[in-house]
DNA sequence: ATACATTTAATGTATAAACATCTATTTATT
DNA sequence: AATAAATAGATGTTTATACATTAAATGTAT
C-alpha cells in the first residue's frame, strides 16, 4: 500500500502539482539521508564525512586538496576543513603537505579509511536498491528534469 | 546550457542510473533549500520555522497540538517544541494551554505571523515557478515515483 | 484505587552547521 | 622589488540539530 506524500504530512490537496514535487522532493530526499544516517551512525561517521571519504576513495591513492574536496561536495557549504579533521582524528584520512602550494593541503584516504568503506558498500548498496523499482530509463530521465530544474541557476 | 549531476559534482560516470538518481536527489534538493534559505535570512526565519508558519496558517486560526505539528512537518526529527519558542519569541506564534488535554499544547499563528507569511509568499512562488520548466505531467509522474520509492518502508 | 505504562512537551547536552574572520602564501599591479 | 589583491585553509562564534532524559498528565490493567 502506496503512502502518497499527503498522507505522509497530512496534506489534502497542494496547490499546483509543482508545489507538490517540491514537497515531495524535500520530505523524500529527508526520508533517504535519514535511512543512510542509520546506517553510518553504528559505524560512527556522518554523511559529510562519508561523501569525502567516497570522494577520497574515488581518487585512488592520488592526493587532492582540501578545495577540489568541496568542488565535489553535494553539499558545497559544508566545511571540509573541519570534516577532514574529524577523518584524521579517527585515522581514516592523512594530511600531506603540497609541496608546489604551500597554501594548499593535499588529502588522501587511509587504509583504516578504505576498510571502513568496504564494510559499508554492502549497506549503501542496499539502501541504493531502493532505487530499483524505478526503471533505469525513468531513473535517467528523472535525473535530466532536476538536471534541468538547476538550470535557471546559470542564466 | 545544462550543467548535468556530473560537471557540478565533477564525477565522471556512475555505477548505475540509480547511483546517478541518488546523488542528483540529494545534490537539487540541498541546492533547492538553499535557494530558499536565501529567501528566508533577510527575514530573520529558518526553512524550519517556515515550514512551521505554513502548518499554522493551514488551520486557518483553528488551534493545533505540537505533536500534530510534527506529524506534518517535511523533517519529522525536528525538535517542533523549540521550534515554537522561537516563533514565540518573535511573536509569530501563540501558545494555549489545551482544555481537554493538560499535557498538550495548542499552537497558533498570530496576526504578526501571517503578516510575515503574505511578506514572503511572492517569493516563495516565485522559487516555486522554478518548477515550470517541468510539465505538470512530469511533475506528478515524478511526485508518484517518489511516493513508490518510500514505500518500500511500510511492508 | 493503586501501580505501571504511555503520551506530550520541555529541557540538557554534545555535536554539527552557518557564517564571518584571520593567517599564511601566492599572484597581480605598479 | 614593493605593495595590493586574491586564494587556501584554519579558527571563532553563534545557532541549530540529534539524541537522550525528565516531568507532568493521561490511559490501562489488576
Amino acid at each position: 500500500m502506496i503512502m502518497s506524500i499527503e498522507t505522509d504530512i497530512k496534506q489534502k490537496k497542494f496547490r499546483s502539482p509543482y508545489q507538490r514535487l517540491a514537497l515531495n522532493l524535500v520530505y523524500t530526499t529527508n526520508w533517504l539521508e535519514y535511512k543512510q544516517l542509520e546506517i553510518f551512525k553504528d559505524y560512527d561517521i556522518t554523511s559529510q564525512q562519508y561523501n569525502v571519504l567516497r570522494i577520497l576513495r574515488g581518487q585512488k591513492s592520488v592526493p587532492i586538496k582540501v578545495s577540489e574536496i568541496t568542488e565535489r561536495m553535494l553539499d558545497k557549504n559544508s566545511n571540509t576543513s573541519r570534516l577532514v579533521d574529524k577523518l584524521l582524528a579517527k585515522n581514516l584520512a592523512e594530511r600531506k603537505s603540497c609541496p608546489n602550494d604551500r597554501r594548499a593541503v593535499d588529502v588522501v584516504i587511509t587504509k583504516e579509511g578504505l576498510e571502513l568503506l568496504e564494510k559499508l558498500d554492502p549497506f549503501v548498496e542496499e539502501w541504493e536498491n531502493r532505487f530499483n523499482i524505478i526503471s533505469p530509463e525513468d531513473a535517467e530521465r528523472i535525473s535530466a528534469l532536476l538536471d534541468k530544474l538547476r538550470e535557471s541557476d546559470n542564466q
